[in-house]
DNA sequence: TAGCAATATGACAACCTTGTCATAAGGAGA
DNA sequence: TCTCCTTATGACAAGGTTGTCATATTGCTA
């Protein structure tokens, strides 16, 4: 967490400098993002960067934390009327909500897509966890679906859930492309459709 | 490629050195390798690196091609008698080859999961190519399953491919444990069966 | 206005890695 | 043995980053 004298900063200030690393962070990934980049864009002296912040890992945490409040609220704010959800529904609901949040909040996107796609010490701490919360989530959902014969029971409850969290995490990131939102939407939807077409129903033709 | 001074070297010097370098790039990301630390391994001196490859990168791209000649040849292997393939018995050999593989060869398997867990410039030089190459490849026998009335015709084929893909690159390198061969052997082919499953017939009960 | 606490500042030491270069050593042929 | 070409060697310059620290500035309170 920053520390107390970062937080007393007066708001622009504060914002200035969370920008200049938001802006860093979704440009290259952690371990290239240098503190002198953050501190010549927020036009801070080195001594006060380390004045708010222990380190780049500080910081950097700091932020993940705002995005995944950012992002629960907006996932909160989808599920808000959707009680007693089942799983399929729950899936595409989940593949819908993270196109729509990649598209509010592009950068906050491209940090994540870099936190994946440059695993390091911190993805462990904070992402390793927030998996394991998600997949049994999943798995009691898919349980109960398959008591009430929505679900094949045969099924691999866990290979399903590891399935659909893989795929949401990943899909829509490939087609983003803030320069043309409304194609690249349209393509993050239909690709979403594709792939829970072929988990709801399969591809061999005339089996079940 | 290194320079002709490394394939002038004496066998023993050159696996020496190839060696240390596999270790390290089995054991860090590409960006965390330090030269020093191969060197200090093989026991060259620094200049002798210099002689014998341009820099690092040099070194990589030429354990990558090794690495990618060692599959190739180990799926040809496999391939040998199977002419006239459809995508589906496709799909469960590459998945199969793939456990056979990292089992054989976890440094190679632990190189290449460093390069798709931290992505670079090297990432896409080498891997962006190959991907649309086998992509082609799935998706013209995709096609010619679903005119043959095995693959459903309203699925997508581009995403059926990217799909398989991306799974059969990560699937086995979670469950890999080269302390339990036996054990995570059996997982890994079991994890794929459950995924091939779910695609081939879907997850959804009592529809079609 | 003096005094105190919180902030601001930027030069700098410490550290690390890379790639080079001048020099030494080896070895094959004349 | 002399010569030439290849290979070996490791000190070192250059470049870059981090975290610190002594000092200055600010702003609030009495």
């Amino acid at each position: 967490m920053p520390k107390e004298t970062f937080f007393n900063l007066k708001e622009e200030k504060r914002l200035k400098i969370l920008n200049a690393a938001i802006d860093q962070f979704a440009l290259k990934p952690y371990e290239q993002v240098m503190i002198s980049d953050i501190i010549k864009t927020s036009e801070i002296p080195r001594g006060s960067f380390y004045q708010y912040f222990t380190d780049k890992e500080d910081l950097y945490t700091y932020i993940l934390k705002i995005i995944n409040e950012e992002k629960r609220k907006f996932l909160n704010e989808t599920l808000k009327n959707t009680e007693k959800i089942n799983f399929i529904e729950l899936s595409k609901i989940l593949f819908k909500n993270g196109v729509d949040f990649a598209l509010e909040s592009p950068k906050f996107i491209h940090i994540f897509n870099h936190l994946l796609t440059h695993r390091n010490q911190i993805y462990e701490k904070v992402m390793a966890e927030n998996i394991i919360i998600a997949k049994n989530i999943f798995i009691e959902l898919i349980e109960k679906d398959k008591l009430n014969g929505l679900i094949k029971k045969d099924i691999d409850s866990s290979a399903l859930a590891e399935l659909i969290i893989q795929l949401t995490s990943t899909i829509a990131i490939d087609e983003l492309d803030i320069e043309n939102k409304e194609t690249s939407y349209k393509k993050m939807l239909q690709k979403n459709d594709n792939i829970l077409k072929i988990i709801g129903y399969g591809i061999i033709k005339g089996e079940n």
